[in-house]
Formats: structure tokens, sequence, C-alpha cells
DNA sequence: ATTCTGCATGGAT
DNA sequence: TATCCATGCAGAA
């Protein structure tokens, strides 16, 4: 911390001080008050003298401004003045007391605000902060070394945060506002700091530290980093790690005299806001601060500590540190969680500066715990026990899935945890806030030159509390134990945390376990129960209203509140992927995977689709390509095959549903899916399955890509699937399924090419839900995502079609020539004829040439999958990577498909 | 086949 | 851009 201590700039010749003009002392330095720039003055032996007897203000400063007497022994002292910002406090009433009288108090009234905000602040560079919380103690103080070293023990919780936070703003980047008022209130900070390092024995923590910690802690206060660390720091290795705390702070540890001192400081004023006086002029200063507002807090020491520096210093009033203005009134403001707190702590306990410079930034507002008081009551049973949250997590779902792997935010579990060095990491006991005592494996994982941090083994416990993605995990430390507690905070139950992102007041309801509900009297009523894990959630309503729309958004992204954790557990995997996928893995993952069904079937399933009758398209062109869409969605069209006779006349075949037989229709004709002989309006002589058929198998074998085993065949799967078709999207799949293999136009067309996909872009693919899910579209759904995709369909289908006739037309005669002759050589076989057809009709396969080429999806001939790697594959651009070179067949394919169409569908 | 484990990936910030 | 971290994933058990 202070190692960085500033080097001391080119001395001037001249003392420092303006009003003498003697050299500065030749000999030892003299070293004066702290600069803003982190030095200190240098002068001459007179003005050391007077400066170390502290007399310096009234011997040169005699007619400045800003003089006030101490409201206890009337001594005066220089208010405006970065010389004496150190001796005196100011009180919660107004007004000041100079150190003597401020350490006699034995509640130390005034405590943190007292500290003067220190010399302020100047935004001085963070490394001459860091010396000047250092250093500055001992200079500082010569004047009242004593004094300075009593108040310290007095105001040990302020002090010890504002150190905490100068150091942490110092050494870390941000200073935040209420580092900024704590350090500015500290410039007895530093010396507290000092203290802590010199004094420690004195601080023992008294009940009211206890309070006042808990106090703080909630409130934020800063106690616990210094603690934590103490507790901490040595257990790298140690599997008992918090539960040993307890000695390792005690013992011949240097931390724990700082813990404990640090405590006290907390404990004092908390202690007098809540125990003692919560009304109390005293209290009202620090309460309000916890509570309501602690930028107000700094502003009014800004305001009334001008002075010194005031003028200059901007940052002092200006300077609040959003995150702690925004964030829940207690926790947010002092809290140790904070970020910088956080990482300061860290370092603190390790000894080491546990994160790496990168890190130095503070906790992203969604990790700052937001514990209500009577959250924290709750925990609480033991007054003596101090708590403080340290940290929360909303679980994710692979939090809470059965993995049982909790992420720990990496900053939190650096400042808040057991320093690890290796990956195995250690276990680490953790509290629920019933008691229960968990033992976790706290670890990490190299990651990204960084590391992963994670609590393993949590199942158990999350299912114990009966957790799920979206809810909130809080962790907090329980002093003087050093027990971690975990609590919860169900997102169902909280209607409203709110965003912590925005840090907003927090509301602070976390979960936290702690408590010291003493303290919270005021609050405690309102809120909580704790303990009782189930219960939580129903405590905190005022707390958890909040985060709805922290819900949602979990809702959103797939969490599955809805299930319940075994449900969870159950679905874990599965779900995972499916919710959690993001569009470009799931883009990925189609491609990997079944996209090449995919987009087969849904060419394919184009070809099922077709435009309602009598209905005139709108034409749209995007991108260059002209699409027609119609009002009313595609008819999904029963499979049938088109053939033409040697008199040129169009037909086409479709199966009955009911006895496989083979009718001939005209080519305009729609067969609804499961159109039977009895639909057959077009020939009244065979609307009747008694009807005979009107060719043989065989000669339909000859002119439709049916074979007359495979016919049945097809139609058992038809019947098969159908039961499968339900939903809108589902039946498209079903029947791309089905028509694999067959149907397929030979030729691609550019008119099926689909645009690229681009934001915006519609089409089946791209209105997939990005995580898989969403609200089931049935077959009627009128959905702006159900029309689109069945117009596209549509649209692309007749387009194809209308396009493929045209072009296949003079081939198809050619063909229709060749098979004559054939016909002629065999007569039993009718000559499929050429086909025009304009495609108007139901059947998937606009042009014989296809049917014969593929044949009917429903069939499994194999000798068609292989010799028809979907045609479609070149013509539709679904962003996939078409090189398959077999196409899987529709039979097992169909699961895959299914999955996938689901997934898209839903 | 399932679960565990350790790490990789890549979207979000 | 760099980092975090939620999730994926392959290999091992």
């Amino acid at each position: 911390m202070s190692s960085s201590s500033s080097a001391p700039a080119p001395a001037p010749k001249i003392c420092f001080n303006s009003h003498c003009k003697e050299p500065k002392s030749e000999g030892p330095r003299r070293k004066g008050w702290r600069l803003r720039s982190g030095e200190f003055a240098d002068l001459c032996d007179r003005c050391f003298s007077a400066y170390d007897q502290g007399s310096f203000c009234e011997t040169f400063h005699s007619d400045a401004a800003g003089w006030r007497s101490c409201e206890t022994c009337g001594k005066r002292l220089h208010c405006g003045c970065i010389v004496s910002v150190s001796a005196f406090v100011l009180l919660d009433a107004g007004g000041i007391e100079c150190f003597a009288c401020a350490r006699k108090s034995v509640v130390m009234p005034q405590a943190p605000n007292q500290m003067w905000p220190s010399p302020l602040v100047k935004p001085p560079q963070i490394s001459e902060r860091k010396d000047f919380a250092i250093k500055s103690w001992k200079q500082m103080t010569g004047p009242f070394p004593g004094q300075w070293r009593q108040a310290s023990h007095i105001w040990n919780a302020s002090s010890l945060q504002s150190d905490l936070h100068q150091r942490l703003s110092y050494e870390f980047d941000r200073p935040t506002n209420t580092e900024r008022m704590i350090s500015g209130g500290r410039n007895s900070i530093t010396a507290q700091e000092k203290k802590f390092e010199d004094l420690p024995e004195k601080l023992g923590s008294s009940s009211l530290n206890h309070v006042a910690r808990d106090r703080y802690a909630n409130g934020n206060t800063c106690l616990d980093p210094v603690s934590a660390f103490n507790i901490y720091q040595r257990e790298e290795g140690s599997a008992d790690g918090l539960q040993d705390r307890g000695h390792l702070v005690g013992e011949n540890d240097p931390l724990s005299t700082r813990k404990a001192g640090i405590s006290d400081p907390c404990s004092t004023s908390a202690a007098v806001n809540l125990e003692n006086n919560p009304n109390s002029s005293v209290n009202s200063l620090p309460s309000s601060i916890l509570k309501e507002d602690p930028s107000s807090l700094l502003i009014g020491l800004a305001a009334q500590f001008p002075s010194s520096n005031g003028a200059k210093d901007p940052s002092r009033v200006s300077t609040t540190h959003p995150q702690r203005q925004a964030g829940p009134p207690l926790s947010k403001q002092f809290c140790p969680h904070n970020g910088i707190d956080g990482e300061l702590q860290a370092q603190m306990r390790n000894g080491r500066p546990r994160v790496d410079p990168r890190a130095r930034t503070q906790l992203l507002p969604r990790y700052w715990p937001r514990i209500t008081d009577q959250e924290l009551q709750q925990i609480s049973g033991d007054s003596n026990s101090v708590i403080t949250p340290l940290f929360e997590k909303m679980l994710s779902a692979s939090d809470a899935g059965r993995i049982g792997r909790l992420v720990l935010p990496k900053k939190c579990a650096e400042a808040y945890f057991p320093a690890i060095s290796q990956p195995e990491g250690l276990p680490l006991k953790v509290q629920d806030a019933s008691g229960k005592e968990w033992v976790f494996q706290f670890r990490f994982w190299p990651n990204n030159n960084s590391r992963m941090y994670v609590l393993e083994g949590v199942t158990p416990c999350i299912q114990s509390m009966q957790l799920q993605a979206g809810d909130t995990v809080t962790f907090s430390r329980i002093d003087p134990e050093g027990k971690l507690v975990m609590g919860f905070r169900k997102a169902s139950s909280v209607s409203a945390e709110q965003d912590t992102q925005t840090g907003k007041a927090g509301n602070g309801f976390s979960t936290s376990t702690d408590g010291h509900n003493k303290n919270s009297a005021t609050d405690l009523n309102a809120n909580l129960p704790l303990r009782p894990l189930k219960g939580n959630t129903e405590s905190r309503n005022s707390i958890n209203t909040a985060d709805q729309a922290t819900w949602s958004k979990f809702d959103r992204s797939g969490f599955i509140q809805k299930d319940g954790p075994t449900a969870r557990s159950s679905q874990g995997p599965t779900k995972r992927k499916g919710s959690n996928l993001g569009s470009k893995s799931k883009r990925l993952r189609m491609e990997n995977e079944d996209s090449m069904e995919l987009k087969v079937t849904w060419e394919e399933a184009q070809e099922l689709l077709r435009p309602p009758p009598n209905h005139v398209p709108t034409i749209v062109v995007i991108e260059g390509i002209e699409i027609e869409e119609y009002e009313e969605a595609p008819v999904l069209g029963k499979r049938t095959y088109f053939t033409s006779n040697q008199s040129g006349d169009n037909y086409q075949w479709a199966q009955c549903e009911d006895c496989s037989k083979w009718r001939k229709l005209p080519v305009d004709a729609t067969l609804p899916f499961g159109w039977t002989c009895s639909d057959n309006k077009w020939d009244p002589e065979r609307s009747s399955c008694s009807s005979a058929q009107e060719l043989s198998l065989e000669q339909l074998a000859n002119l439709i890509p049916i074979k007359t085993g495979a016919s049945k065949r097809s139609k058992v799967k038809v019947e098969a699937d159908n039961i499968e078709v339900s939903d809108g999207l589902d039946t498209l799949a079903n029947l791309a399924i089905l028509g694999e293999g067959g149907a397929l136009p030979t030729s691609s067309q550019p008119t099926t090419k689909h645009p690229r996909h681009r934001p915006g872009c519609t089409c089946i693919v791209c209105i997939q839900p990005p995580s898989g899910k969403g609200p089931k579209h049935k077959q009627t759904c009128t959905c702006n995502v159900c029309l689109t995709v069945k117009r596209r369909f549509r649209t692309l289908m007749l387009r194809r079609e209308k396009r493929q006739s045209e072009r296949e037309a003079e081939a198809a005669r050619k063909q229709q020539q060749q098979q004559q002759q054939q016909l002629i050589q065999s007569p039993e076989m009718l000559p499929p004829l050429g086909n025009d057809p304009s495609s108007a009709g139901p059947s998937v396969s606009s042009s014989p040439q296809k049917a014969v080429v593929n044949n009917d999806g429903a069939e499994e001939g194999s000798e068609c999958k292989k010799t028809s790697p979907s045609p479609l594959k070149a013509q539709i651009d679904l962003n996939i990577q078409p090189e398959r070179e077999e196409e899987p067949s529709p039979k097992a394919d169909a699961g895959g498909m299914m999955k996938l169409l689901r997934d898209a569908a839903s």
C-alpha cells in the first residue's frame, strides 16, 4: 500500500510556509502536513516546530478565516486549513470538536463524518494518495499524536473505512464519493491507518462495534475488508478457510488487530445509531448516510468542509461515486463489497494484490449485495456478530443446473474468498441462513490468461434452497467468526429488485444472511425473515418487487424459473443448450448438425404449400427477387404427382388417405393433407374408396415415382407422420420430411434462392427465437411470424414452380416423347406426359421430371436419396454449408428435423 | 449411457 | 479492445 509512497519532490530550498522565508531545514527533512499532491510540506525548523506543536495555524494563520471553536472545550481550531485538518472532527449537529474532546466521547458521536475531508482532497494522483494515506498518519498527527491515536481508536469504524476507501481510491483508480468523503474525512484516516498498525490492541471491538459493524456492513461500511482480509489471508490452502479465520485473526496477527480496529470504528458509529440513539443527532448523520443517502452525507461534508481545499476540491463534492450513490443506501455506500472496497479488501486480505491491475475496477453493480436490515436481522441472532454483505449473484442456468458449479464473479471471489493459488482451490465452508453448513470447493480454472472462479458442489445447497436460475444468492460474512453465509433471494418473490446494474437505489434487499439484526431495528420489521430460507422470498416483498425487469429478462433468455429445481435439473442439459445458445451458436449448430436437413425440409416444405385458391398474390421485391405474398395462409397440400397424357392434358395423381388408391385429378386441384376418395369432387365415379383405381399400381409406377410395394409403405409412413403433425411449423417439417427425396425440383431455380439472411429477415431460420423457445405456434396461429413463414413458403414455392414448369416444359416434352416410345413397346404403361402444369396444383412436385427423379419423400427408396442430394441445397441459401454428400434419410433424420423445427416453431 | 472434469469458446459488457 | 463469464464440449470416469 504505502509502498508507493511518493518520493519527495525536488524539495524547494525555501520553507514551504508561505509566511516564512526561511530556508528549509538543512538537516533531516522537516515534513509538515501532507500536501494534496501527496508530498509533505518541507518546513524550516521553526515552522516545523510550530506545526509539530500544533500551533502552526495560530502562528501563521491567525488572520485567516476559518477559525472555529471546539464545541466542547472551546479551543480554537483553524478549520479551513489543510494544516489543521486532522485536528478536529465535525459534529453531527454542526460545529466541531477538537480531537482531544472527541476522543473523550465514548461513543464518538461524530464518527466518521467528522473525519475531515482530507486535506484535501485534491484529487491527488493515485500514487500520491497512497502515500498520503500511508505516510500522512504520523506526520499529520504530528501535533497530536496521542489524540490521534485515541481518535483513531474511537473512530475506528469510520476511519477504517475511510482508510479503506482511501486506499482503495488511491490504489485503484477511482475514488468514490464515499471514498472521497471518507478520505476527505480522512486525514484522520491516515492517522487511523497508522493507528491500525500501531495501536491495534486498542481497538478491541466492542459490542457497540458489532452493532456498528453490522450496520456498516449493511450499510457498507468498510470494515470488512480488513477483517476479511485477516480472515482469509492465511487461509490459502486451508481447508477450513473461513471457519478458521477466527483464530487467524486473533493471535499474533497484525491483521487481526486491524480487523478489530476496523470493526470497532464501524461499530461505534453504528452502535450509536442503532442501539443507543437512533434519533440522536449524533446518529443522524451516520444513519442518514448509511441508510438514506450517502451522497448527501458526502455532499454535506464537502459543504461543511470547504476549507482547506474546499474550493479547490471539486472532487469532494462532486465526485461522488456514482455507483455508491445509486446503490442501496446502506450497502452501497460504505460497503466493503463495493468494487473498490472489495478489491482493497481483497488485497489487504491477501497481503498482496490479488487482483491484477486490470481487475482494479469496481465490482459490477450487479454484484453489489442488496441486503436489508431486516434481512440482516434475520440472519443474525447473535448480537455480537457482525454481518458484512459481500456480494450477490443471480444464478445463471448453469449455476442452478445439475453441474453443481456456481461461477463466481472473479473480483468477488478474489476480494472476499480466500486466495487460492492452485486450481484445485480449497474447501470452503458456507453457512446458509438457517445455519446449516455447507462445504463447497472453491477453485478456479485458468481462462484466457485469467481465472474463472467457481464453487463446486453447490447443487445440494441450491436445491435445498429451491433456487432456480434467476434467483439470487448472496454471500456475507459474519464476524468475528469470519464465517461465510450464503443467503438467497428468489426472483419470483422479488417483485422488484431494482436493476442491479442500474444501481439505482438499491434496495438492497438481498437476502444476505447476515445478520445482526439489532442494528437495523428500524427496518427490521419491515422486511424479512432471512432465516427461513424458504421464507426469504416472501419476506422481502418490498425488496423483491424490484426485479421484475430482471425476471422478465430471465424469461426471455430462457431461464426457467417456472421449472422447479427438479424439473430444471432434469432438463438441465437440454435446456441449457436450447435456451442459451446464442444466435450465432445456433447457426453454427445448425450448420453442423441438422442444417442440411432443415434446409432440405424447408425447401421441400415449400413444395407442399400451395397458395390459397383464388387469391391474387402481392408482389414484393426483396433484394431483387420478386416474391409473391398472399393474404391468406398457404395450404398444406397433399403430395401429388403430375403427369401428362399423350394428348397433352395434365393431371395430378393423389393417393387416398383411407384406401390408398390413386386418383387422377386436375392439375389445379388443391388437396388437403388428409385427402380421401370422398373428397374427389372432380371425378364422381371415383369419389368413393370402393371405386376401383383407374390405373394399376404398376401402371402408375411408370408414371409417378411410386412402387407397388412402396406405395403402401409410403402411406403408412405418411399416416404415422401425420400423427405428429400438429403445429404449423411442425407440419411443415413433417411435410418436408415426407417429401424428402421426392418432389424436389431437379433444377435449382434462382427463384427459390432465399435472399441473404440479414437483420430483419423473417425467414424460418431467422425468425427462430434465439433461445429456441417461445410460445408454440399452432396451425391456426396468425402471428406475424407464422404468417410470414407461411407466406414465404407459399411465395417461394409458387415462384419456383412457375419457373420450373416453364423451364422444364420443353424438356418434359422431350422426355414425354421418349416415354411414348417406351409405351409403344410396353402398352400397359401409361405414358408420362410432360406436364407444364402450372403448379397451381397441390402436389408437391410440379414437374413429372421431378417426381421421377426425386421419389416421393414418403418412399424410402434409398436410391432416391442417394441420387438426389437435394437440389435445393444449391438453391436456397440458408447460410448453411450444404456440402454434405449424403442426404440424411428422412426416417433417420426425422427426429432431428422435427426437433429443429419444433424449436423453431416453439 | 451418464456424469464428471477441465478447459475452450464467444457473446456481452 | 479487453475482460468477464455463461455455456459448450470433449475426454475421462
